[in-house]
DNA sequence: TCCTTATGTTTATTATAATACACAAATATA
DNA sequence: TATATTTGTGTATTATAATAAACATAAGGA
């Protein structure tokens, strides 16, 4: 029996990515917010898994060279081609 | 040479996956904004590729069982493998 | 220890996503 | 054709994400 993963769950581990990815680049909250134009308090809380909008997501994934997976995964998936049904 | 893609394309990408998927379990965007307790309203601009919040995209996620894939997609990156490093 | 930097947190304000209507325009369905 | 259903759009209001500024608290380096 596997638990089922929240939404909250997906919301954390979003800003766990965030921060290592950051970190892995040597950026200070205030250097990445700087250079997205974002807030520091807007990459905080994202950061800590607060709500977000979609566009704060996808500038960070941007930043981090993430779009071009995340839409050929979306382009899969309308295909009836889900992650796991590739291997 | 490959496009970069942009934002507003993933955003568009994602609002067509959310309009296939409502279609394919012959739902209108009233009975998914039913389902979410979310307005039409919302629905309608999603599919439509307009911003959202990262709720609103999570809870229809959630809605078509993509989070668990969306869960370990993200638990992948966070451990440098990203989704092409797996072939 | 002092000084700097990064992170966490608050308060107030602004921008905008979400809601709740209504109504028109398509798109089926009888 | 009619009729019902779905989708697109508009307006006003509410909820909340984003911003800006300040301050505390580490944590690290001189």
């Amino acid at each position: 029996m596997i638990d089922a993963v929240t939404i909250k769950e997906v919301k954390l581990q979003l800003g766990e990515l965030c921060k290592q990815k950051r970190q892995s680049y040597d950026m200070s909250q205030q250097d990445l917010a700087e250079a997205l134009k974002l807030s520091r308090y807007t990459i905080q809380k994202f950061e800590n898994g607060k709500n977000a909008t979609l566009d704060t997501v996808l500038k960070i994934a941007n930043h981090f060279d993430l779009l071009g997976n995340l839409y050929q995964a979306l382009k899969d998936l309308e295909q009836n081609n889900d992650i796991n049904s590739l291997y």
